[in-house]
DNA sequence: GTGGATGTTCCACATAGTGAAACCGAATTC
DNA sequence: GAATTCGGTTTCACTATGTGGAACATCCAC
């Protein structure tokens, strides 16, 4: 049961980017077959789809493997796109200095269809490799930065985004129904930090603030990130305080030099 | 005069990825009638294919400033693109031991419809930046790296590249005429390294080393910039062995673990 | 050879996108 | 406070564009 198409809108375009994330999806190049396989569209409808993104860059076409891979124009797009509308480049400095005081690992992240996407990351002096990278979407449900956002999300769009979830059990800590959630989300918004109790990947905790605009909507998120074995989650607990004044200063910073509301 | 849409194709798809191209191109959220002043589109049609990438997530409507910006779901997708199709990933590693051993800024960097597309970028002095210069574009026609790769191109792809070169005179050193750069890359290619003498911006020289994959073809260029206070291009000289070994160990690192012919 | 995979092309059909023009509402001007 | 302008949005007849079933072409493997 992969996340069925949240997105997936009528029209070429919405059809093309569906293609887009398919190839995406796969983490390596896939023949036209594999994508055939995959996908709703008949055999020509999805072969000149193909056709059209590789001559627009937006795939490669590799001729000898007979593969696609997403192209390097998109790289290019969302240069742009990372520039513009995210909070990165205002918050680089901020998360900068956190993750040098702290000596952890700093995530940026923003929602994007209910889905968390990850804007920026500063790695702790040791990199422990884990699930994330700038540019990396992760789930809404499972993971610090994501409940953090949520929980300062206007109802109406709560609801949609709670339906975008795949309340998946990654762990047994996992919520995997909208109910659980839903309260401790109440609990979330009150304390101004949300936890990530090994939700999402055995052995990895961490907190996460939320980054609120003057309106109160939540514009972004960070967190500090770590594995049971270095810290507890009383730990970061004490680092609450921490997060949280610099989740104001990059609030503070976005709304000088203006920005979105959602 | 802007660099006119060259790749600019048919089809109802490409419509809508010349107005991201637009969208992306201005450095700041448009309105909808900046761009509708900039696209050759009319109004009804320019305004629904709008409201559709807008839907898609590809841009982002800020309802109280009415202004569009690239949106956020263009990041995730390029996340993808970026760890397939380009070098970086495998780059990495090296391009970091060089940067360690020179004390200079080392780009990485890809061809991609005739220009230059910056992959990865290695500072001297601060760690890891993402797509912060990462998927900046520049010119082929006036860069080490641009050089360094049309140098090996072969001669069809090379016609086509120089064609849609803008031969802007950015300084009194940009070549200005495909003539003239044709005999420096024969030079280049007998040398092995090109260089950038003040060509692009004044003050700035480097030298890039095309990273060739067993056929010969250029899959890209890596090369150390840096500023005629601190160096002389005698300097750069002296360091072009080591540039031209990390080149070949990134090759083949490339060629192990499969790689694209284009 | 035959069978069964691929990837590519054809073409009648209608869906999906087009764009001139009308419409709306807010900010300006008279 | 009616008239004008200027953004942005909607309508609708028209047809260009994309659709998809099916036939075609290759390339193996057996």
């Amino acid at each position: 049961m992969n996340s069925a198409a949240p997105r997936t809108g009528e029209g070429t375009i919405g059809k093309a980017l569906d293609v887009l994330d398919l190839v995406a999806a796969q983490e390596r190049p896939v023949r036209f077959s594999e994508l055939l396989a995959l996908s709703p569209h008949p055999k020509a409808t999805l072969y000149r789809l193909v056709q059209n993104l590789t001559h627009l860059g937006m795939l490669r076409y590799d001729v000898d493997r007979q593969t696609y891979a997403p192209g390097l124009r998109l790289v290019s797009l969302a240069h742009a796109a990372w520039r513009q509308s995210s909070l990165a480049p205002i918050a680089r400095p901020h998360i900068d200095s956190l993750s040098q005081a702290l000596g952890e690992t700093v995530h940026l992240a923003q929602l994007d269809g209910g889905q968390v996407l990850y804007v920026d990351k500063r790695n702790a002096a040791d990199p422990i490799e884990m699930f994330s990278q700038a540019g990396k979407v992760g789930p809404g449900y499972c993971t610090g930065v994501g409940k953090a956002m949520l929980a300062h999300l206007p109802d109406e769009a709560l609801d949609t985004a709670l339906a975008q979830q795949a309340w998946f059990a990654h762990t047994a800590h996992t919520h995997t129904h909208p109910g659980t959630l839903r309260t401790e989300l109440a609990e979330v918004r009150a304390e101004g930090v949300a936890y990530d109790r090994e939700e999402h990947e055995p052995g990895i905790i961490c907190v996460a603030a939320p980054i609120l605009s003057e309106t109160g909507r939540a514009i972004g998120a960070l967190s500090v990130t770590t594995s049971t074995s270095r810290k507890s989650l009383d730990d970061l607990a004490r680092l609450a305080p921490h997060l949280k004044s610099t989740a104001h200063d990059i609030a503070a910073a976005a709304a000088n030099w203006q920005f979105p509301s959602q």
